[in-house]
DNA sequence: CGGGGGTTTGACGAACGTCAATCGGGGTGG
DNA sequence: CCACCCCGATTGACGTTCGTCAAACCCCCG
């Protein structure tokens, strides 16, 4: 259960929103300053919190801070992670004004949110309902962009699943982080911070914790990365990517 | 290379659309009437067909007959099917106005298309456009339902290819079928035809052909299937749900 | 000093892939 | 009408990847 925020000054932290969504589209200063509204309404909620349960309903939402994650879990326990989230990613939105979420999402270490209902007109989801597309430069059009990125990375991730070895697997992991870090700016040219256990990564990338340890283990022996508690460098980006077989995201530069 | 349809009445074709989108949500008879333009510019393309190629353009369309597959090649020739399409599913649409498809499309029988274009209002892929939101009972909100359904169904096939063994996955993915199937009215109660070899089972399922000629064997020495050819008979759905973990998608039922 | 969560290691087995050969049916040319 | 051929399905033998079980280890914290 998310609780209140603390009073720490909250609006630093919503750069990363704007980082993410400008990267998308470039921002209006107009825009800019009814993001503004992000740091009004924050929570905070514990590792393991819930954020969103399956088939409940969606709440609009950013995650300013800390990593979380969108998941199912089989009737025997089994779990699997769908995508990790990290500090400027959209939870509990929908394209469609849909009530119900089709996977859950946990807080995987302690995490900020705010709320995005002020931005997107209350009632539903998406913004372009009727009565909500009274803005032409509105944020659903960059919403609608995050949700093409979003599809991308499921796309990526299914052939991850599918098609790579466990040793792909988490080399093209190790990469798509990175990407995605450098993005908001929480990455250095070869290094980022992640947060996560060997069980999480074992749960995301359909492994189990055994082999997630030896396959990060062998990575590490070949020199390709290093890995210290949860700092992670990665020496040869060229070799993990033509191991991984890994190619970026590419955003429409439409404009 | 699609070509010009020839000249059977394309009339009874596009019911699987209307089926379909009814389905998500009730149509109204003068959307009804709209949608009748979807049997006016068909074509077809053969076995093998490129619809839509990656990072190329995206053109909306639905497939009226005939079933395709969104998939991605690795450079070393891999494949990974994300998505098996049927009659009356969309293809290259996207919530945004992106021109670029993060994966191809390709037919994997004779496949009948009829172009979305004169529904979407022209230019881009979502109706949410400013300019073509004329309407409030437009059909975009019935594309938007269609790609959360579509998005439940990835979700679904992630879970399989991360955390399900070969006999659940081949369980599952019947059943998604005969679910689908149902839903426009080309399935009755225990049978499907599925015109699908096992080399596409394989890539859509993350398996090598001859783990999937097994998996099959297996499901039907243990009488829960039926199998030949291209038919298909679920002798024993109740216990296919059960082996795995199967739970049809919710629609929605906000009207 | 003890305890608990996360990581690491070894031994072993099951699931799945690879290689290679065979089979079977429908189409095609002689 | 028959021989041939090709694609897809099937089978067997064998190797690899990955999971499971169980124990140790490490570090932080109480």
């Amino acid at each position: 259960m998310p609780m209140r925020a603390s009073l720490t000054s909250p609006a630093p932290l919503t750069s990363v929103v704007l980082r993410r969504l400008n990267a998308l589209k470039a921002l209006s200063p107009a825009q800019l300053n009814r993001l503004e509204v992000l740091g009004e309404r924050t929570d905070v909620a514990a590792p393991g919190a819930m954020l969103q349960s399956e088939g409940g309903p969606m709440r609009p939402s950013f995650i300013l801070a800390g990593w979380a994650c969108r998941q199912r879990l089989l009737t025997d326990g089994r779990r699997q992670i769908f995508s990790l989230l990290i500090p400027g990613d959209a939870v509990g939105f929908c394209v469609a004004p849909s009530p119900l979420s089709s996977a859950s999402a946990v807080a995987l270490t302690r995490v900020v949110i705010a709320s995005a209902e002020p931005l997107t007109g209350g009632a539903t989801a998406s913004a372009s309902h009727p009565s909500s597309a009274q803005d032409p430069s509105s944020f659903a059009e960059h919403m609608r962009r995050s949700a093409c990125l979003e599809e991308g990375l499921l796309l990526d991730h299914i052939v991850r699943l599918g098609r790579q070895t466990a040793y792909e697997r988490t080399a093209h992991l190790l990469l798509e982080l990175h990407w995605r870090l450098a993005l908001i700016g929480q990455a250095d040219n070869r290094s980022f911070v992640m947060p996560l256990t060997q069980e999480v990564l074992a749960d995301f990338l359909g492994l189990s914790i055994v082999h997630i340890n030896r396959t990060l283990q062998q990575l590490r022996r070949e020199r390709l990365i290093e890995m210290s508690s949860s700092h992670v460098v990665l020496i040869d980006a060229a070799q993990l990517a033509a191991i991984a077989d890994y190619q970026p995201p590419l955003l429409s530069r439409t404009t």
